[in-house]
DNA sequence: GGAATAGTTGACTGAAACGCTCGGGAATTT
DNA sequence: AAATTCCCGAGCGTTTCAGTCAACTATTCC
């Protein structure tokens, strides 16, 4: 597991397709203009989303990205598996023969803590992001009302 | 937080420091033969590790590194933060300026994100580790025992 | 059919980080 | 004095990051 800002960058844009999509594709146009990431490397990380099925395109005017699963079925991790593909941090490259006890060390150490970020990634859906999101965007209205603000200039 | 192989060697030294770590000091020297990391490279490591007050060096002949803490009291959080210094994934810089809901959307999501796997990361300490590793060594020498093996050649 | 839209692909690039080497130190022990 | 060990900085090849550019295909609308 690594965690880039790259694998950032692809979850976010994730959740704004999430938070947009409804009965019509989003464009990476828009994305990229709501989230300020280069068109272009949206395009390259759509594509890894595209092949890793997490995504479904549609061509042409009125085009764009869907999402191909439900949102409480896409989590954390599978979008930044699609586009963070994995190194094996093990010496042996994750062969068995690691009786050794100094390779067992580094083996046993990092598959594990793997499988507990993992574990906690995955539990994280883009349900779970949304509606954390529509609390985040309730607190800020409230904010506004209250008038604890801002923009002194 | 940034999780690359770096973090991880890192952690790997601090482990065999941790289990090596008696009376005497351990050499770098030692545990470049003994987890197969260049030398140089875990003198870096160890340079960023001791200005976070995580090891004690000592000079001279039959001198080396300790941990500065009790095995209970080094979290792999506190590793990994001492070597690969964290970047801000948030595009304001961390600032709190972010009303608009786009950015409080990237923001939020990884500073939530973020926050729950230190969490878990700092939940994990050496103590854990190496009693992790005993019982993976006891595994060990119960296959070899049982002659489930090996070494065909 | 033709134009416009929007995804698809591949090649390329500058900058940064990674992982590592080398060389020269400075402290301490024998 | 010599050996050992930590200490530090300069540099280097490679990979990844983040992004650009250009050419393409599929679709829709006129």
């Amino acid at each position: 597991m690594r965690l880039t800002t790259k694998g950032r960058f692809a979850v976010t844009a994730m959740l704004d397709l999430a938070m947009r999509g409804g009965k019509n594709p989003v464009t990476l146009a828009g994305i990229s203009e709501r989230q300020d990431i280069s068109l272009s490397y949206l395009e390259q990380l759509f594509s890894r989303l595209r092949r890793h099925e997490l995504v479904e395109s549609v061509r042409g005017p009125g085009g764009g990205y869907y999402l191909a699963r439900p949102l409480a079925e896409v989590s954390v991790a599978d979008i930044i598996r699609a586009v963070d593909e994995p190194i094996d941090a093990t010496q042996c490259g994750g062969k068995e023969n690691c009786l050794d006890e100094h390779r067992c060390l580094t083996h046993d150490l990092w598959t594990g803590l793997n499988a507990h970020i993992y574990d906690y990634l995955d539990n994280v859906t883009l349900a779970t992001l949304v509606a954390k999101q529509d609390e985040c965007k309730d607190k800020v209205l409230q904010d506004r009302r209250t008038s604890k603000i801002t923009l002194a200039a």
